[in-house]
DNA sequence: TTCCGGTACG
DNA sequence: CGTACCGGAA
């Protein structure tokens, strides 16, 4: 890896925000986010670790669903199976009844196993990287990133239609989708790389309701 | 009633 | 790379 090869030589691709624009962001989304940070079960508190487990576990349901919805239903997981060992000793017809109505049940199929991997590895916890998350059942990039980025504070942002939406908002970045999205995941991916990765995640997530 | 969406799978 | 999954929202 000793040379970074860009798009230098593909004319009319190589635009990004440049480094002042970036810190001006980030400073105003920060600053927002502080102020105006929802408040949601599976959230720890402003300057309180977040448990991995409550957040993986968030993020599968919210993969398909509203945070209204989810909101009960992440609850009664809680209640019932309050860590990853609880939910990977549960038998697998009790978590797709507690699915029930969530949808996409391949999903609670792969969440209990992703249980049962993470509790069966010798640390019994859930890997706090991107790349290692990536490798679990029921975990694509969008929640790879997500969890990495929200439980372990990793640099890493999750891009989904909204957060493109809003990145290009900030950015503002005018290219029409689809030609526009190399270029929005390359502002979003410059904001992923700063001190507080969880944060900004989750700021453009709570950004969304905003516009 | 159509459209939308992360992930797994074909 | 396209499609199915399953409910909610428009």
């Amino acid at each position: 890896m000793a040379k970074r090869n860009d798009q230098a030589s593909c004319p009319g691709t190589d635009r990004g925000p440049d480094s002042a624009t970036i810190r001006r962001i980030r400073r105003r989304l920060l600053a927002w986010y502080d102020g105006n940070r929802r408040r949601l079960p599976w959230r720890a508190p402003p300057g309180r670790k977040s448990d991995p487990y409550a957040v993986w576990l968030s993020e599968i349901m919210l993969q398909q669903t509203t945070v209204a919805t989810v909101g009960p239903y992440f609850g009664n997981f809680m209640a019932r199976w309050p860590n990853v060992k609880a939910l990977a000793g549960a038998p697998l017809d009790d978590v797709l009844h507690a699915w029930q109505g969530l949808g996409y049940y391949a999903r609670a199929r792969n969440l209990h196993k992703c249980a049962k991997a993470v509790a069966g590895h010798p640390a019994g916890k859930f890997p706090d990287t991107e790349a290692g998350l990536l490798e679990l059942p029921g975990i694509g990039p969008y929640t790879a990133a997500a969890i990495a980025a929200i439980a372990f504070d990793q640099p890493a942002m999750p891009v989904d239609g909204n957060i493109e939406r809003v990145t290009a908002r900030l950015f503002g970045i005018t290219t029409p989708l689809p030609k526009g999205k190399p270029e929005i995941a390359a502002a979003a991916r410059i904001f992923a790389a700063t001190e507080r990765p969880g944060d900004f995640a989750q700021a453009m997530m709570d950004l969304v309701e905003r516009i």
